[in-house]
Formats: structure tokens, sequence, C-alpha cells
DNA sequence: GAAAAAAACGAACGGTCGTACTATTTTCCG
DNA sequence: CGGAAAATAGTACGACCGTTCGTTTTTTTC
């Protein structure tokens, strides 16, 4: 293990920077993180800060990376250590229902979703690469379980994964709006009705 | 019907303000509603345009009012018309996924609920009223479903309520960053199985 | 340890924002 | 029609924004 040979200090500070920027865009969203706040978060002056990206949007597009990377260690890992199949998928909704409980007070590619949606630009576009391929991995997870037998054969993959994304984003509504307990009682309870209908 | 006696000129430039400001808000969200773009698109100076309101903010609640009046009108009124029970409920379902449809590019109080929901103030507490309001008022459709025994008696409305929020969610996501005319199919298909579960 | 390279700073720019204040114009009422 | 009242315009302010640029400090390399 060699350690940090060549471009040390600058790699080092500007993974300081993104891990105070998830934080601050994480409750303010993409679009109100701001240079200034960030490098007063930083301890550092705004230039400084800036001369780390080459614009605004390449940070932004760099935090976003992060939060898309955070979510994935958060919720996809752990979920691919259990066998293909129902449990699978069971652990990414858990995993992702514990991911809204942690993250109460804003997650970020949620936010970057509604800021973005129809907002034209890099930001966009990179907002709906990621979520289709969150999407698509949750809609493989349920082929697995319909593949092992656990839902039936003539179960929709793509209308489940549909069904278990909007759960999710109920409960991240209500979490925030209203009471994340009985929001996260009633997405479980939406979940089991879900895989009851499709057992075989 | 007394005409516009008293302040006809005030009022009438204050509705068409709050037209254009819907439009815009609409777009852009109440955030990105700046007074100076409405005073143009409304051909007025921007003090001009700021003196029917005390403040930007108190703007911002006026258009958010203005968000949930259309939305009501076009939803929840129609509604009305028809008879108590599932057909009502149906109606107000059909009702939201047009409104979704014909309102791709940006639903204003969607869009507010996501700009104003961790962040504390007026427009917070306007947006959290607007959203229980409406929660409410489908949760009495169902309760009015269950009772004319179209749906079993042993469903529980809120239950119901929270998952015919959470596809209306994930129609309104879908439709904006993937295919409208496939999320709408999958947005049915959700609901007559949510109505499937519970008929009697 | 000195030279080269990278990183951080500090000040300034042009721009937009909400708002306050004062003038001017338009509308309303007797 | 004329005077009061309401509506609109005009201007200026302080604050913040992203970005640029030249300088200074720190780190790396030889």
């Amino acid at each position: 293990m060699s350690s940090q040979p060549a471009n040390s200090k600058g790699a080092a500070t500007r993974e300081l920077i993104i891990d105070r920027a998830y934080a601050i865009a994480s409750r303010e969203g993409l679009e109100g993180l701001s240079i200034g706040d960030l490098a007063q978060a930083v301890g550092m002056s705004k230039s400084g800060v800036f001369a780390h990206f080459g614009s605004r949007e390449d940070l932004q597009l760099a935090v976003l990376d992060e939060g898309g990377r955070r979510f994935g260690e958060f919720v996809l890992i752990p979920a691919l250590r259990k066998p293909r199949g129902l449990a699978r998928l069971r652990a990414i909704i858990d995993g992702w229902f514990d991911w809204v409980r942690e993250n109460q007070h804003g997650c970020l590619v949620m936010s970057a979703i509604s800021e973005y949606d129809s907002l034209p630009g890099p930001l966009h576009d990179a907002v709906v690469a990621r979520v289709q391929r969150w999407r698509s991995d949750t809609t493989r997870a349920t082929q697995m379980a319909i593949d092992s037998g656990e839902l039936r054969a003539d179960t929709d993959p793509q209308q489940v994964s549909f069904e278990i994304f909007g759960i999710a984003l109920a409960l991240h509504h209500d979490t925030r709006l209203f009471d994340p307990k009985l929001a996260r009682t009633q997405a479980e309870r939406a979940i089991e009705r879900l895989f009851a209908a499709h057992s075989p």
C-alpha cells in the first residue's frame, strides 16, 4: 500500500470540500449550494474552493455523484450480499426505507430530481441517468425473485418496480411532511400487499 | 351581481399578476419566481408589481393559493358531482392523473412540496396545510366507498389514501423523467390492483 | 535546500436579487 | 371637472452570486 504519493494534498481537500458540500446540498438542495457558504464551511476562501472545480456546475455534478455513491453504498451494496430473489429485493426496499429515515432532513438525490426534472442541462441528464440506473437495479432484483419462483411467473417486473418506487416516494414525502413512524408502517404494509398480490 | 364598483383596477391587475406568476412558478418553482421576471412578464415596473404584495413571501403565498385553487377546480370539483362511493374516488384519481398529464412541465404544488418540505416558515406551513387537506379529501372519499360497500369493511382508508398518493407521485415522477404514456398505464394498473385487493 | 509546481488567497467585476423611498401618473368619487 | 386616493414608475441601496486574475503561500520534486 503505497501511501499517497503524487497528488496528495489537492485530492484530499477536494474530498473534504465535496463532503461538506454534500452536507449542505442535502439540506438546501444543489441549487441552494453556494460557493461562498461552502468555502466558509470548509474554512477556505471562495476562490480556493472554486479552483478545485472549473465551475459551479462541475461542483454540483461532483456532489450529485457523491450523493449517488453514498446511496448505493448504504442501500445496494448490503443488499447484494443477500441471495438473489425475494430476500435481496426485500433488502433493497428495507435499506431504502432506512435511508429515508436516516436522511429525514433531506436526501440529495431526491431533491435533485425535483430541481432538475424540467430544467435541461448536464445536471438534468446526470439525474435522469442515475434514477434510471437505480430503477433498473430494482427491476433486475424483481426479475430474480420471479426467476426463483418467489413471485408469480406472470409478474411484470417493471410494474412492480414502478409501484415500489411510488411507495418509497410516498414514504419520503410523508416522512418529511407528516409522521415518519406512521409513514414507515404504511409503506411496509403497502409493500406486503404488493408482494402478496404477486405471490405464487 | 354588482359589477366591480370600488376597487376595480387594483384587484384586476393583481389577478393578472398572480396569473402570470402562476405560469412562471409552475415552470421554475416558487423559489425561482423573481419579481423582476414577473414584472417583465406583466409589462410593469418591479416596484409596481411589488406594491401589490407587502413582500415576496406574500406574493409566493398568494401564488401557492392560486395553485391549490386551480388544482381543486380541475380535480376535486368535477369529482364532487359524481355520487359518493367508488365512482367519486375513481373520478378524483382520474382527474388527478389528467392533471399530471396536462401539467407535464410543472405542477406548482408538487414543486412547492419539495421546495419547502424542510424549510421552516409560512410557506412550509401553507404547503403542509394544503397537502393535509388534500389527503383528508381522498381519505374521506375512500371512506365513502367503504360505507357504500364497494370496498371491504376492514379497509383502512388512510392506508389506501397513502398508497394512492404514492402512485400519483410515481406517475408525476415518471411522467417528467421518463415516458408519460407508459407511466400512466402503470399508474392505472397499480390503482386497479389496489382496488382489487380491497374489493369485497 | 533551492527551484518548480500546485494550491490557496484576496480583491474586484458585472450581475441579479428583494426592498425602501419618493415622484408621477392614473383612477375614482362628489 | 377637480381634488383625493390609489396605482404605478423610477431610482437607489445593500447583499449575495459565480467568476476572473494576479499574488502569495504551501507543497512537491530534484
